[in-house]
DNA sequence: TGCAATTATTTCAAGCTTGAAGTTTTAAAC
DNA sequence: GTTTAAAACTTCAAGCTTGAAATAATTGCA
């Protein structure tokens, strides 16, 4: 059986691959001028963004390994960075009553400004960064990268 | 003056951010079934592979600085991928002449074999990953891809 | 009621990553 | 020819990341 063809001319495997690679850049340059920003603007990280932005969805708190599993990172790695925004005063564990091994973290009223104002200029950010694209473009983008996802969550992954 | 608008429903930032936690849901989805196939059935890392992919585009070797260039990472992120892919006899470190602060690094044949393997299961393993999409599908991803990224490129990036 | 299994979180080793400092070498300027 | 600036690479500190081990606590079962 003939390997599956693009327009006779390329197999699926090389176009998929160069699909692969294009998309890795684009993600790789905007997450790492993201990482700048936070970095140079704001001193803080991207993972602690994550977190923060994971908290502020969740007012009372996110257990350590709900957190985990939110933002799909090992446990020991949410427990660093919540260790950070503790430190820096963002966020605070609360114990879980009736389960001592068990705690929340949360975001402070600090944690909860600083938030709001670093996902106000994040969404600048990313709109400033894919303005090349149209509503269309970014609605045809969405419903492919959701079409794509149908099978490959299929491989272990949300 | 009105904000760019998609449709009168949602702001084009909306839009837009939307789209780049699929982009970011779908890349980091696959990265993260890279790294584990890599490590699981080939104890390598992603990382290594990237270095092994320039360097095998380039036989005679590159000089650090232009692998760093290249992969868009730090020099002193290359000094150790480079170490560890020349401790496990995979890579070796060329004296540039005329240059006694230059080298190049180099797969060694051994390296070259090992990423012919590599470089097929990953092909294979991308288009497995990416098969819900057509041929159409990828085509115009790429298209809408090569679109984003003229602008982003001129935010420092590529 | 006691014990084994499981859970929740932290700690750990190893690898990666950035950006700056350090060292050595080369190139440019005078 | 000498001095300064720049280049090439490594080392370093700090942060992130995984997955496994360790510790403490809870749950379930006999």
């Amino acid at each position: 059986m003939k390997p599956e063809q693009t327009n006779m001319t390329e197999p699926m495997s090389k176009a998929r691959l160069r699909l692969w690679l294009q998309l890795l850049k684009l993600s790789s340059g905007i997450e790492g001028e993201l990482r700048r920003r936070l970095r140079d603007r704001h001193d803080t990280t991207l993972p602690r963004f994550d977190v923060m932005a994971a908290l502020a969805r969740h007012r009372d708190g996110l257990k350590m390994s709900d957190l985990s599993r939110y933002l799909k990172v090992s446990n020991g790695n949410v427990t660093g960075i919540v260790d950070r925004l503790v430190e820096e005063g963002l966020a605070l564990r609360v114990a879980v009553p009736g389960d001592r091994r068990a705690n929340l973290a949360r975001l402070t009223p600090k944690g909860e400004a600083a938030f709001a104002d670093l996902a106000a200029q994040h969404e600048a950010w990313i709109d400033e960064l894919l303005t090349p694209l149209t509503d269309t473009d970014t609605q045809s983008m969405i419903g492919l990268l959701k079409k794509a996802m149908t099978q490959e969550a299929r491989h272990g992954s949300e």
